[in-house]
DNA sequence: CCAGCGATGCGAACACTGTGCTCATCTTTT
DNA sequence: AAAAGATGAGCACAGTGTTCGCATCGCTGG
């Protein structure tokens, strides 16, 4: 039920305060948030326990922060500035690729480190604007068109690994959250699982096959493997994208070796391309579902 | 802090009720659930709403869900039952790439049609034994199987499209989400956003730039394209390996035509990534920041 | 030095939330 | 018909985010 229409609420669309440094200041609450959230996890996370844990009363935090879920915008932009980005070095020894992976890996690293950020990152807006977050945007996008993307086509490019690196550890961080609340190991915690797995997969042979051989590997190890696997597949693309882009700034056709590969490099028109006959599908297509007549408010 | 070991809690693996259908099923409480996420969004669900909108009491769910909890992993498998789900049929005419396009494009519309799934897919564990979501796993295995994945890697390429699907459509949702709240098309808030962007982005003349030229698209088709986009990447990093693998099955090594693919075929050991020097990566380490001695208030 | 004043901290209060416990009612089986 | 068990609902409890009004602190101007 759309409200009357009223601006999106964002911390940074909000002016700070004049006081740049008060006795209790928003980086020590965003600070201490994140300590809380780190020890105790996401459900941890109440005003009141984080003001007792400051030494200061409940309701104080709000004179510093609107909302609790601006705190979280806060808390979210703090942790990705953990992150140290590689810095596109055109020329110099270490590829793109190279440097993708790297980063890549810290930003699962740093999810993992910190899983209560996977119960948030759906929730909250993407208008991601805090300072961290820029800045590992913008070096990003410096790093893939000095790897040869075109300006409009590096932000779609970026973009790609983003939602894969989110996409893996965002399950990853739930599965973890979960393993922690129960107490077990990750092995224990598949043992204890293995009745209700088996029963639940019995009609499906393939994927009863697929946990059974997953079952006689380390859990974490595999989950270290499936991630740099995907990560892998995910750069091969782009590095087809890339090659094709090298032959000449050719948009479409002829395709040398990979797979047909459709959309095109610019915005607003879909690729046309080999003989594969899906075109239609580069642009979402009307969904033939029930599910459309249901929530469409907007 | 870590509690003394319980076993993880899952409906899949909490027996059901010897009674089939009672007056008031557990698939009627699920539907009502759906039906009022969908029309009020996340925070709308609550117990008590529920059961009102079911003519009963808010605790007379609880015969027949244990949680809230389990009774969104109901919820969100009665979701993905919406999906119909290419067979695998080999041989005859659509190739893996055309059914898994045509999956993931469904996939993402089916999300955008429930937001509120964004919201949720982070907090709940990955434990999706729910037979919704088993049957999918399931049949894209299999389609990844007669694509020519040998079944043991066949897992990993499903959790790559699923992850990147995931991904961009959490995102999405979440904005999608916001969009609603605020009552506004999503033009009018990107326009109210925008002063807050450009100063976010003053010191980032490449993003600046980015957001600039996405300014003067068509936000819903910028995001249609963009989700176009990263699946043809990543089916293309996916057709890549399916062409190493066709090549007598060399597991790794002697890249023909793409950039650096390293991962091994098999399971257990991490790939090798290159000459990296890597390795310690793919295990979360602790991050070497100036944010960590910041909240120390004790 | 002191008055003023805005910024800050905080207790009480409100409208909710999820959920355990208890008891009445209803359905099914013996 | 009687016994047994499943089901619905009210009450209560411990929390939650957030607002409001009041007390207090530190800084500024006279």
């Amino acid at each position: 039920m759309p409200v009357d229409p009223q601006p999106i609420p964002s911390v940074w669309a909000r002016p700070r305060d004049r006081r740049e440094q008060p006795s209790l200041s928003r980086e020590q609450i965003v600070s201490a948030a994140v300590e809380l959230l780190d020890t105790d996890g996401i459900d941890a996370l109440s005003m009141r326990r984080l003001g007792t844990r400051l030494g200061a009363g409940a309701t104080s935090l709000y004179r510093h922060v609107a909302n609790k879920d601006e705190l979280i915008e806060l808390v979210v932009d703090q942790v990705y500035g953990e992150l140290d980005i590689p810095v596109p070095d055109p020329g110099t020894a270490p590829g793109w690729r190279v440097l993708i992976t790297r980063l890549a890996h810290d930003m699962r690293a740093l999810v993992l480190a910190h899983p209560w950020i996977a119960s948030v990152l759906g929730g909250l807006g993407v208008a991601y604007l805090g300072p961290n977050m820029t800045r590992l945007s913008d070096r990003v996008l410096g790093l893939f068109e000095t790897a040869g993307f075109p300006p409009d086509e590096a932000d779609s490019a970026v973009r790609v690994i983003f939602a894969y690196v989110t996409g893996t550890t965002a399950g990853e961080a739930a599965w973890l959250t979960l393993l922690a609340r129960s107490g077990q190991s990750e092995q224990e915690s598949l043992s204890g699982l293995w009745p209700a797995t088996e029963e639940a997969v019995r009609d499906h042979p393939r994927l009863h096959r697929s946990y059974e051989a997953a079952r006689k590997h380390d859990p974490a190890a595999r989950r270290d493997h499936n991630f740099a696997y995907g990560l892998d597949r995910t750069l091969d693309g782009l590095a087809v994208r890339l090659e094709q882009l090298g032959r000449a700034g050719i948009p479409s056709g002829a395709n040398g070796t990979s797979g047909a590969s459709s959309t095109a490099g610019t915005h607003g028109a879909t690729g046309t391309h080999g003989a594969t006959g899906s075109e239609r599908l580069s642009v979402p297509r009307p969904m033939s579902h029930r599910t459309w007549e249901k929530g469409r408010t907007g």
